[in-house]
DNA sequence: ACTATTTGCGCAAACGATTGCGGATCTTTT
DNA sequence: AAAAGATCCGCAATCGTTTGCGCAAATAGT
């Protein structure tokens, strides 16, 4: 309501120029210290508030940095953003959060208004929907840096922050094959989705790898989460002999989690359970679940270092990060005498 | 890098003025059709991207609306975040979103930081160490509209939606005792937030009004997650005809419901368990269990509209709004025969 | 044919700050 | 005492838009 007061309000009140304030205000060395003193009292009293804007249009920048999501996951999401949201404030950006509700033309829409804001830099996780990338050449047009994150294309002319996809596939699947397990049914989900064909390529090699065979009936694709308990179903009918599940994502981990336990299956005693978790839901699930984890935090944060090094140095260097993933054991995974059956209840 | 084309580049290119480009693009009346449609050509061809920043300048607003968390909660947090983008987007505002970390020092920064941004309004979780409302007053004399909600404070100078916190308390209560269980263990968090103090009061109304007594010791305090292992032994040792659990948050619950089948409670049959949540946990603990539900996400959406109305309408008018919350059953409560002792395994 | 009215466009101020350059004073040097 | 250097500050342009007002030309009204 009452308009804020300005550096041209304060000028008038101490009898000095604007350029005299605005100097003032920034300790400029041309400005005497006693002047200095009195428009910064002034400035105190009438409550002096700058106007960022106004600053930042002249620099030609925004210091705000957009991150795009296509929907609030509960898994993994908060705590990306709280890692994001951290090194970002750290650095005097602020965040600007939108969510693609998992459209591309939504996504292609929030591309765009990025550059309405001049956004200094936009974080993308992409909808699921999304096949290729031309909406993001406007953001090279407008200069301002991308990078990807967690979800990404093969095409990968932008710098891009995933985990090694593949790679925890596989290490899953040798983990629990080392465990004895050698009839394991594997949850997925979208399998259009590169992140869910990746790990399931990395499954399907930790097997061979171990000369343990796979049965496509084996594997559980679900786009939907409300498909889960059928399609499991039907996998654990085909495979009674199945010992050991491994889940995807945290989502799946958790509803299959309960499915096993619905069915009164015994975690690990009638069977043994692994996932890929941000490390949260493993701890209140019973048992503990074993899991590949990669902290959200720690994503959201390397995420956002590595764009403000890439506004800052004006740099388009194009890199590919994998975060590394680390095996935390928490008493899901039985280990089996190779080839037992599975014990009844 | 390659300047942004303005308008006045367009200006230049087709030998208008500025004036008559801008209002080409705003496809103002006084323009003729003819000359939009060149103008608009140029725009095309010379990849006209307006910059919002300087449009909202001169119009005094910002078309930002900014959100302080204490924290990413994965509960209730990100869906409430879902549901405020939703309608903020939906308007043609962008949510800007920041992290006061649980620490009132940091909630004063970033209220400040608002107003250096002109936020249009702002949306605020209280952190819990937030003792009064002064650093919220630099807002009031910016005009900036402020609606606080999910947790608050007593003095309530501010517009507020919250759940009835002690009402919910009480329902619980009386729920329980409806269906036969007269000794309760009661889960809380930190007593010296409103919060927890107004549903352990609704808590213990209920169980007055039924007359049934509550010992200090049925009620679980725990301000920190990992005391709540020690505390919950401690109460159910004091107490062993415990019948039924009350959690009053979903953080609460999903370590509640952990702890006690890892004690080897089966729940509802050794012991039965309620919660307030918002819907998402209680769907992938087995059994699922029965709640109260308050949707984050449409907690979200009414508050992004309540402020988003306060903007537009420029009405300093405060309200106090109580989101209902709906009794859901899933099963974790069995209903029990006045006086039966809890059963053995 | 002469006055109204409409049509189509430009001038310039404004939003709130930053900053290069130059201009007074005042002090110091020669 | 004149020149030189410091010190302190103001002028005005600039960032990219929007918009009230004015002005010329074209059209309409009598």
């Amino acid at each position: 309501m009452g308009k804020r007061t300005t550096l041209r309000d304060i000028a008038a009140n101490v009898g000095l120029s604007i350029a005299t304030v605005s100097r003032a205000l920034a300790d400029h060395p041309d400005i005497s210290a006693e002047t200095k003193e009195r428009i910064r009292d002034v400035a105190q009293a009438m409550s002096y508030i700058p106007n960022y804007r106004a600053r930042y249009m002249r620099a030609k920048h925004s210091r705000l940095i957009a991150l795009i999501v296509p929907e609030m996951n509960m898994f993994f999401v908060p705590s990306m953003i709280s890692g994001i949201n951290h090194v970002v404030q750290q650095n005097d950006y602020s965040l600007i959060v939108f969510q693609s509700d998992n459209a591309v033309i939504q996504e292609r829409r929030l591309v765009e208004y990025c550059t309405h804001l001049s956004a200094d830099g936009v974080l993308l996780v992409l909808s699921s929907e999304t096949s290729d990338l031309q909406h993001l050449e406007v953001l090279k047009e407008c200069g301002i840096p991308v990078v990807l994150l967690d979800r990404t294309m093969e095409t990968a002319k932008y710098t891009t922050i995933t985990i090694d996809d593949q790679e925890v596939g596989r290490e899953a699947a040798s983990y629990l094959i080392g465990h004895g397990h050698e009839r394991i049914i594997g949850v997925f989900s979208d399998p259009r989705q590169r992140i869910s064909a990746l790990r399931l390529r990395g499954f399907r090699r930790g097997h061979s790898e171990h000369s343990i065979p796979l049965a496509d009936s084996q594997i559980v694709r679900v786009p939907l989460i409300d498909e889960l308990e059928q399609s499991l179903d039907k996998a654990l009918a085909a495979h009674p002999d199945t010992t050991a599940v491994f889940t995807m994502t945290d989502e799946l981990l958790v509803h299959t989690h309960y499915l096993l336990t619905k069915r009164g299956l015994r975690i690990p005693q009638d069977i043994s359970l692994l996932g890929i978790s941000d490390g949260q839901a493993p701890n209140f699930l019973y048992p503990n679940v074993t899991h590949l984890r990669h902290s959200g935090v720690e994503v959201g944060e390397r995420t956002a270092h590595i764009l403000i090094g890439m506004i800052e140095h004006n740099s388009d260097a194009m890199m590919d990060v994998r975060i590394r993933t680390t095996l935390v054991e928490m008493g899901s995974v039985e280990k089996r005498t190779r080839g037992a059956a599975r014990k009844k209840r």
